[in-house]
DNA sequence: GCCCAAATGCAATATTATAACATTTTATTT
DNA sequence: AAATAAAATGTTATAATATTGCATTTGGGC
Protein backbone atom coordinates (compact mmCIF):
# COMPACT_ATOMS: atom_id res chain seq x y z
CA UNK A 1 0.00 0.00 0.00
CA UNK A 2 1.57 3.17 -1.21
CA UNK A 3 0.03 5.78 1.07
CA UNK A 4 -2.62 5.97 3.71
CA UNK A 5 -4.78 8.75 2.41
CA UNK A 6 -5.52 6.86 -0.76
CA UNK A 7 -6.36 3.72 1.20
CA UNK A 8 -8.83 5.87 3.08
CA UNK A 9 -10.25 6.91 -0.19
CA UNK A 10 -11.10 3.35 -1.06
CA UNK A 11 -12.45 2.43 2.34
CA UNK A 12 -14.67 5.50 2.24
CA UNK A 13 -16.31 4.63 -1.02
CA UNK A 14 -16.81 0.90 -1.13
CA UNK A 15 -16.39 -2.29 0.83
CA UNK A 16 -13.03 -3.27 -0.51
CA UNK A 17 -12.73 -6.55 1.38
CA UNK A 18 -15.80 -7.68 -0.53
CA UNK A 19 -14.10 -6.53 -3.70
CA UNK A 20 -11.05 -8.67 -2.95
CA UNK A 21 -13.04 -11.71 -1.89
CA UNK A 22 -15.15 -11.60 -5.03
CA UNK A 23 -12.09 -11.28 -7.24
CA UNK A 24 -10.36 -14.22 -5.59
CA UNK A 25 -13.46 -16.39 -5.83
CA UNK A 26 -13.95 -15.51 -9.48
CA UNK A 27 -10.32 -16.35 -10.16
CA UNK A 28 -10.54 -19.71 -8.41
CA UNK A 29 -13.68 -20.66 -10.31
CA UNK A 30 -12.36 -19.44 -13.62
CA UNK A 31 -9.11 -21.40 -13.31
CA UNK A 32 -11.03 -24.47 -12.32
CA UNK A 33 -13.37 -24.24 -15.28
CA UNK A 34 -10.47 -23.61 -17.66
CA UNK A 35 -8.48 -26.45 -16.10
CA UNK A 36 -5.47 -24.29 -15.36
CA UNK A 37 -3.77 -24.26 -11.99
CA UNK A 38 -4.38 -21.48 -9.53
CA UNK A 39 -1.25 -22.21 -7.53
CA UNK A 40 -0.29 -20.70 -4.19
CA UNK A 41 2.10 -18.20 -5.74
CA UNK A 42 -0.39 -17.12 -8.39
CA UNK A 43 -3.00 -16.71 -5.70
CA UNK A 44 -0.66 -14.64 -3.53
CA UNK A 45 0.29 -12.41 -6.45
CA UNK A 46 -3.33 -11.88 -7.44
CA UNK A 47 -4.26 -11.09 -3.83
CA UNK A 48 -1.45 -8.58 -3.74
CA UNK A 49 -2.64 -6.93 -6.95
CA UNK A 50 -6.16 -6.73 -5.55
CA UNK A 51 -5.02 -5.36 -2.19
CA UNK A 52 -6.08 -1.96 -3.46
CA UNK A 53 -7.11 -0.22 -6.65
CA UNK A 54 -3.74 1.30 -7.29
CA UNK A 55 -1.67 -0.49 -9.92
CA UNK A 56 1.21 -2.27 -8.22
CA UNK A 57 4.71 -2.90 -9.56
CA UNK A 58 6.31 -6.33 -9.85
CA UNK A 59 8.99 -5.50 -7.31
CA UNK A 60 6.42 -4.27 -4.81
CA UNK A 61 4.67 -7.61 -5.16
CA UNK A 62 8.04 -9.24 -4.57
CA UNK A 63 8.39 -7.33 -1.29
CA UNK A 64 4.95 -8.43 -0.17
CA UNK A 65 5.68 -12.07 -0.93
CA UNK A 66 8.91 -11.77 1.04
CA UNK A 67 6.93 -10.53 4.05
CA UNK A 68 4.41 -13.33 3.87
CA UNK A 69 6.69 -16.31 3.63
CA UNK A 70 10.06 -16.90 5.20
CA UNK A 71 11.98 -16.99 1.96
CA UNK A 72 12.22 -14.31 -0.63
CA UNK A 73 11.25 -15.26 -4.17
CA UNK A 74 13.30 -14.05 -7.16
CA UNK A 75 11.90 -11.72 -9.85
CA UNK A 76 11.07 -14.48 -12.35
CA UNK A 77 8.73 -16.04 -9.81
CA UNK A 78 6.63 -12.91 -9.74
CA UNK A 79 6.87 -12.23 -13.46
CA UNK A 80 5.82 -15.78 -14.26
CA UNK A 81 2.82 -15.53 -12.00
CA UNK A 82 1.95 -12.20 -13.59
CA UNK A 83 2.28 -13.72 -17.07
CA UNK A 84 -0.13 -16.43 -16.07
CA UNK A 85 -2.59 -13.92 -14.64
CA UNK A 86 -2.27 -11.71 -17.73
CA UNK A 87 -2.78 -14.64 -20.08
CA UNK A 88 -5.88 -15.64 -18.18
CA UNK A 89 -7.22 -12.12 -18.15
CA UNK A 90 -7.13 -11.90 -14.36
CA UNK A 91 -4.96 -8.80 -14.32
CA UNK A 92 -4.11 -6.00 -16.72
CA UNK A 93 -0.77 -4.33 -17.18
CA UNK A 94 -0.66 -0.53 -17.18
CA UNK A 95 2.16 0.24 -19.58
CA UNK A 96 2.56 3.87 -18.60
CA UNK A 97 3.13 2.86 -14.96
CA UNK A 98 4.94 -0.45 -15.42
CA UNK A 99 2.37 -1.80 -13.02
CA UNK A 100 -0.43 -4.31 -12.71
CA UNK A 101 -4.04 -4.09 -11.60
CA UNK A 102 -6.89 -6.57 -11.18
CA UNK A 103 -9.31 -7.08 -14.05
CA UNK A 104 -12.90 -6.35 -13.18
CA UNK A 105 -14.33 -8.92 -15.59
CA UNK A 106 -11.98 -11.81 -16.40
CA UNK A 107 -14.72 -13.94 -17.91
CA UNK A 108 -14.41 -12.39 -21.35
CA UNK A 109 -11.12 -11.52 -22.94
CA UNK A 110 -10.47 -7.83 -23.38
CA UNK A 111 -7.81 -5.19 -23.16
CA UNK A 112 -8.59 -2.93 -20.22
CA UNK A 113 -9.06 0.80 -20.52
CA UNK A 114 -8.22 2.89 -17.49
CA UNK A 115 -8.79 6.20 -15.80
CA UNK A 116 -5.76 6.77 -13.59
CA UNK A 117 -5.86 9.45 -10.91
CA UNK A 118 -2.63 11.40 -10.65
CA UNK A 119 -3.45 12.21 -7.03
CA UNK A 120 -4.61 9.00 -5.33
CA UNK A 121 -3.24 6.73 -8.03
CA UNK A 122 -6.40 4.65 -8.21
CA UNK A 123 -7.04 3.09 -11.60
CA UNK A 124 -10.65 2.63 -12.68
CA UNK A 125 -11.35 0.17 -15.46
CA UNK A 126 -13.82 1.48 -18.01
CA UNK A 127 -16.42 -0.34 -19.97
CA UNK A 128 -14.58 -0.55 -23.22
CA UNK A 129 -17.39 -0.22 -25.73
CA UNK A 130 -17.63 3.52 -26.29
CA UNK A 131 -13.91 4.03 -26.70
CA UNK A 132 -13.38 0.85 -28.71
CA UNK A 133 -15.98 2.04 -31.18
CA UNK A 134 -14.06 5.26 -31.69
CA UNK A 135 -10.76 3.41 -31.98
CA UNK A 136 -12.20 0.97 -34.50
CA UNK A 137 -13.60 3.76 -36.61
CA UNK A 138 -10.27 5.60 -36.59
CA UNK A 139 -8.46 2.37 -37.42
CA UNK A 140 -10.84 1.66 -40.26
CA UNK A 141 -9.94 4.96 -41.90
CA UNK A 142 -6.37 3.70 -42.05
CA UNK A 143 -7.38 0.17 -43.01
CA UNK A 144 -5.68 -0.98 -39.84
CA UNK A 145 -6.73 -4.17 -38.01
CA UNK A 146 -6.99 -3.62 -34.30
CA UNK A 147 -5.62 -6.36 -32.08
CA UNK A 148 -4.91 -4.74 -28.73
CA UNK A 149 -6.23 -1.25 -28.04
CA UNK A 150 -4.52 0.23 -24.98
CA UNK A 151 -6.08 3.28 -23.33
CA UNK A 152 -4.59 4.85 -20.20
CA UNK A 153 -6.05 8.19 -19.23
CA UNK A 154 -4.25 10.17 -16.56
CA UNK A 155 -6.19 12.86 -14.74
CA UNK A 156 -8.04 13.59 -11.52
CA UNK A 157 -10.80 11.40 -10.10
CA UNK A 158 -14.09 12.57 -8.61
CA UNK A 159 -13.04 11.90 -5.00
CA UNK A 160 -9.81 13.83 -5.29
CA UNK A 161 -11.58 16.75 -6.94
CA UNK A 162 -14.10 16.84 -4.07
CA UNK A 163 -11.37 16.69 -1.50
CA UNK A 164 -9.41 19.39 -3.27
CA UNK A 165 -12.46 21.67 -3.46
CA UNK A 166 -13.32 21.27 0.22
CA UNK A 167 -9.90 22.53 1.28
CA UNK B 1 16.98 1.26 -38.37
CA UNK B 2 15.65 -1.99 -37.08
CA UNK B 3 15.21 -4.02 -40.25
CA UNK B 4 15.38 -3.51 -43.95
CA UNK B 5 12.02 -4.78 -45.05
CA UNK B 6 10.24 -2.21 -42.98
CA UNK B 7 12.45 0.53 -44.34
CA UNK B 8 11.33 -0.65 -47.74
CA UNK B 9 7.82 -0.34 -46.59
CA UNK B 10 8.26 3.33 -45.88
CA UNK B 11 10.18 4.09 -49.02
CA UNK B 12 7.48 2.39 -51.05
CA UNK B 13 4.67 4.50 -49.71
CA UNK B 14 5.97 7.99 -49.26
CA UNK B 15 8.98 10.21 -49.75
CA UNK B 16 10.46 9.83 -46.34
CA UNK B 17 13.38 12.17 -46.87
CA UNK B 18 10.84 14.91 -47.40
CA UNK B 19 9.15 13.79 -44.22
CA UNK B 20 12.40 14.12 -42.26
CA UNK B 21 13.34 17.45 -43.80
CA UNK B 22 9.96 18.94 -43.05
CA UNK B 23 10.08 17.74 -39.46
CA UNK B 24 13.54 19.20 -38.90
CA UNK B 25 12.57 22.51 -40.44
CA UNK B 26 9.41 22.71 -38.35
CA UNK B 27 11.44 21.95 -35.23
CA UNK B 28 14.03 24.61 -36.02
CA UNK B 29 11.37 27.23 -36.62
CA UNK B 30 9.35 26.27 -33.60
CA UNK B 31 12.32 26.44 -31.25
CA UNK B 32 13.29 29.77 -32.70
CA UNK B 33 9.81 31.21 -32.23
CA UNK B 34 9.63 29.87 -28.67
CA UNK B 35 13.11 31.15 -27.91
CA UNK B 36 14.38 27.76 -26.79
CA UNK B 37 17.61 26.26 -28.02
CA UNK B 38 17.65 23.62 -30.70
CA UNK B 39 21.17 22.47 -29.86
CA UNK B 40 23.28 20.03 -31.83
CA UNK B 41 22.48 17.10 -29.57
CA UNK B 42 18.77 17.82 -29.60
CA UNK B 43 18.89 18.08 -33.36
CA UNK B 44 20.76 14.80 -33.67
CA UNK B 45 18.32 13.03 -31.38
CA UNK B 46 15.31 14.39 -33.24
CA UNK B 47 16.83 13.36 -36.56
CA UNK B 48 17.38 9.91 -35.18
CA UNK B 49 13.78 9.66 -34.03
CA UNK B 50 12.61 10.76 -37.45
CA UNK B 51 14.91 8.38 -39.31
CA UNK B 52 11.91 6.14 -39.77
CA UNK B 53 8.35 5.76 -38.54
CA UNK B 54 9.18 3.06 -36.07
CA UNK B 55 9.40 4.22 -32.46
CA UNK B 56 13.02 4.14 -31.36
CA UNK B 57 14.42 3.40 -27.91
CA UNK B 58 16.72 5.74 -25.99
CA UNK B 59 19.60 3.29 -26.11
CA UNK B 60 19.22 2.86 -29.85
CA UNK B 61 19.52 6.62 -30.19
CA UNK B 62 22.61 6.39 -28.03
CA UNK B 63 24.15 3.90 -30.47
CA UNK B 64 23.41 6.18 -33.39
CA UNK B 65 25.00 9.16 -31.69
CA UNK B 66 28.04 7.04 -30.94
CA UNK B 67 28.37 6.23 -34.65
CA UNK B 68 28.07 9.84 -35.73
CA UNK B 69 30.63 11.43 -33.48
CA UNK B 70 33.88 10.09 -32.18
CA UNK B 71 32.88 10.02 -28.55
CA UNK B 72 30.01 8.11 -27.04
CA UNK B 73 27.49 10.10 -25.03
CA UNK B 74 26.11 8.76 -21.75
CA UNK B 75 22.42 7.92 -21.20
CA UNK B 76 21.54 11.21 -19.48
CA UNK B 77 22.61 13.08 -22.58
CA UNK B 78 19.98 11.30 -24.63
CA UNK B 79 17.31 11.36 -21.97
CA UNK B 80 17.78 15.08 -21.45
CA UNK B 81 17.46 15.74 -25.15
CA UNK B 82 14.35 13.56 -25.24
CA UNK B 83 12.89 15.44 -22.26
CA UNK B 84 13.41 18.68 -24.11
CA UNK B 85 11.80 17.30 -27.26
CA UNK B 86 8.89 15.85 -25.26
CA UNK B 87 8.32 19.11 -23.40
CA UNK B 88 8.28 20.99 -26.67
CA UNK B 89 5.92 18.50 -28.26
CA UNK B 90 8.43 17.51 -30.94
CA UNK B 91 8.30 13.83 -30.05
CA UNK B 92 5.89 11.49 -28.30
CA UNK B 93 6.76 8.63 -25.99
CA UNK B 94 5.09 5.29 -26.63
CA UNK B 95 4.71 3.84 -23.15
CA UNK B 96 3.97 0.30 -24.25
CA UNK B 97 7.23 0.21 -26.24
CA UNK B 98 9.46 2.38 -24.06
CA UNK B 99 10.22 4.21 -27.26
CA UNK B 100 9.97 7.58 -28.93
CA UNK B 101 8.53 8.77 -32.21
CA UNK B 102 8.29 12.10 -33.99
CA UNK B 103 5.19 14.21 -33.51
CA UNK B 104 3.35 15.00 -36.70
CA UNK B 105 2.08 18.37 -35.49
CA UNK B 106 4.21 20.00 -32.79
CA UNK B 107 2.55 23.38 -33.19
CA UNK B 108 -0.29 22.58 -30.83
CA UNK B 109 0.15 20.67 -27.60
CA UNK B 110 -1.46 17.25 -27.54
CA UNK B 111 -0.97 13.72 -26.36
CA UNK B 112 -0.46 11.51 -29.41
CA UNK B 113 -2.65 8.53 -30.24
CA UNK B 114 -1.06 5.74 -32.22
CA UNK B 115 -1.72 2.77 -34.44
CA UNK B 116 1.26 0.47 -34.04
CA UNK B 117 1.81 -2.36 -36.52
CA UNK B 118 2.96 -5.55 -34.86
CA UNK B 119 4.60 -6.62 -38.12
CA UNK B 120 6.54 -3.64 -39.50
CA UNK B 121 6.51 -1.71 -36.22
CA UNK B 122 5.50 1.53 -37.86
CA UNK B 123 3.54 3.86 -35.62
CA UNK B 124 0.94 6.11 -37.22
CA UNK B 125 -0.24 9.10 -35.28
CA UNK B 126 -4.00 9.57 -35.40
CA UNK B 127 -6.02 12.70 -35.41
CA UNK B 128 -7.02 12.71 -31.81
CA UNK B 129 -10.50 14.21 -32.00
CA UNK B 130 -12.70 11.18 -32.54
CA UNK B 131 -11.10 9.14 -29.80
CA UNK B 132 -10.73 12.03 -27.39
CA UNK B 133 -14.44 12.68 -27.66
CA UNK B 134 -15.15 9.10 -26.63
CA UNK B 135 -12.63 9.28 -23.81
CA UNK B 136 -14.06 12.52 -22.53
CA UNK B 137 -17.58 11.15 -22.56
CA UNK B 138 -16.47 8.03 -20.68
CA UNK B 139 -14.53 10.17 -18.21
CA UNK B 140 -17.52 12.42 -17.69
CA UNK B 141 -19.61 9.45 -16.57
CA UNK B 142 -17.10 8.96 -13.77
CA UNK B 143 -16.74 12.67 -13.09
CA UNK B 144 -13.06 12.27 -13.95
CA UNK B 145 -11.00 15.19 -15.31
CA UNK B 146 -8.86 14.12 -18.23
CA UNK B 147 -5.33 15.48 -18.32
CA UNK B 148 -3.34 13.08 -20.51
CA UNK B 149 -5.21 10.52 -22.60
CA UNK B 150 -2.81 7.87 -23.89
CA UNK B 151 -3.96 5.58 -26.72
CA UNK B 152 -1.68 2.94 -28.21
CA UNK B 153 -3.38 0.49 -30.53
CA UNK B 154 -1.42 -2.58 -31.57
CA UNK B 155 -2.53 -4.42 -34.69
CA UNK B 156 -1.72 -4.87 -38.36
CA UNK B 157 -1.34 -2.00 -40.82
CA UNK B 158 -2.76 -1.85 -44.32
CA UNK B 159 0.59 -2.45 -46.05
CA UNK B 160 1.39 -5.53 -44.01
CA UNK B 161 -2.07 -6.95 -44.61
CA UNK B 162 -1.62 -6.47 -48.36
CA UNK B 163 1.77 -8.06 -48.29
CA UNK B 164 0.48 -10.95 -46.22
CA UNK B 165 -2.43 -11.53 -48.60
CA UNK B 166 -0.24 -11.51 -51.69
CA UNK B 167 1.85 -14.38 -50.36
C1' DG C 1 6.74 -46.45 -8.34
C1' DC C 2 7.84 -44.22 -12.93
C1' DC C 3 7.47 -40.81 -16.22
C1' DC C 4 6.31 -36.48 -18.23
C1' DA C 5 5.03 -31.88 -18.19
C1' DA C 6 4.30 -27.94 -15.68
C1' DA C 7 5.76 -25.01 -12.15
C1' DT C 8 9.17 -23.08 -9.36
C1' DG C 9 14.01 -21.97 -7.67
C1' DC C 10 18.06 -19.65 -8.63
C1' DA C 11 21.93 -16.99 -10.62
C1' DA C 12 23.15 -14.02 -13.81
C1' DT C 13 22.28 -10.38 -16.81
C1' DA C 14 19.69 -7.33 -20.03
C1' DT C 15 17.10 -3.10 -20.62
C1' DT C 16 15.33 1.31 -19.40
C1' DA C 17 15.85 5.39 -16.61
C1' DT C 18 17.56 8.68 -13.07
C1' DA C 19 20.47 10.99 -9.35
C1' DA C 20 24.27 13.68 -8.07
C1' DC C 21 27.83 16.46 -9.02
C1' DA C 22 31.58 18.49 -12.23
C1' DT C 23 32.51 21.08 -16.27
C1' DT C 24 31.54 23.72 -20.30
C1' DT C 25 28.90 26.81 -23.01
C1' DT C 26 26.00 30.78 -23.71
C1' DA C 27 23.84 35.02 -22.72
C1' DT C 28 23.90 39.13 -19.92
C1' DT C 29 25.62 42.61 -17.18
C1' DT C 30 29.23 45.51 -15.89
C1' DA D 1 36.57 42.66 -22.59
C1' DA D 2 35.96 40.69 -17.75
C1' DA D 3 32.59 39.03 -14.47
C1' DT D 4 28.68 36.64 -13.63
C1' DA D 5 24.64 33.68 -13.75
C1' DA D 6 21.99 30.35 -16.02
C1' DA D 7 21.53 26.63 -19.08
C1' DA D 8 23.39 22.72 -21.21
C1' DT D 9 26.33 18.93 -21.30
C1' DG D 10 29.81 15.49 -19.34
C1' DT D 11 30.66 11.77 -16.14
C1' DT D 12 30.05 8.27 -12.79
C1' DA D 13 27.25 5.58 -10.42
C1' DT D 14 23.09 3.37 -9.53
C1' DA D 15 18.00 2.55 -9.51
C1' DA D 16 14.05 0.20 -11.43
C1' DT D 17 12.06 -3.05 -14.47
C1' DA D 18 12.36 -7.38 -16.96
C1' DT D 19 14.31 -11.67 -19.07
C1' DT D 20 17.40 -15.81 -20.09
C1' DG D 21 19.05 -20.23 -19.11
C1' DC D 22 19.44 -23.98 -16.48
C1' DA D 23 18.55 -26.78 -12.15
C1' DT D 24 15.08 -28.66 -9.15
C1' DT D 25 10.59 -29.75 -7.47
C1' DT D 26 5.75 -30.84 -7.86
C1' DG D 27 1.56 -33.12 -9.38
C1' DG D 28 -1.03 -36.19 -12.44
C1' DG D 29 -1.49 -40.10 -15.56
C1' DC D 30 0.37 -44.76 -16.60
Amino acid sequence: MQNLSSMHNIAEHHNHQRCIDDAMTRARELCHSRQVKFTRIREQVLACVWANHQPVGAYTILEELAKDSSRRPAPPTVYRALDFLLNNGLVHRIASLNAFVGCKDPSHRHQGHFLICRQCRNATELDTDIINTAINSAAKQHNFSVEAPCVEVVGCCAHCKEKRDSE
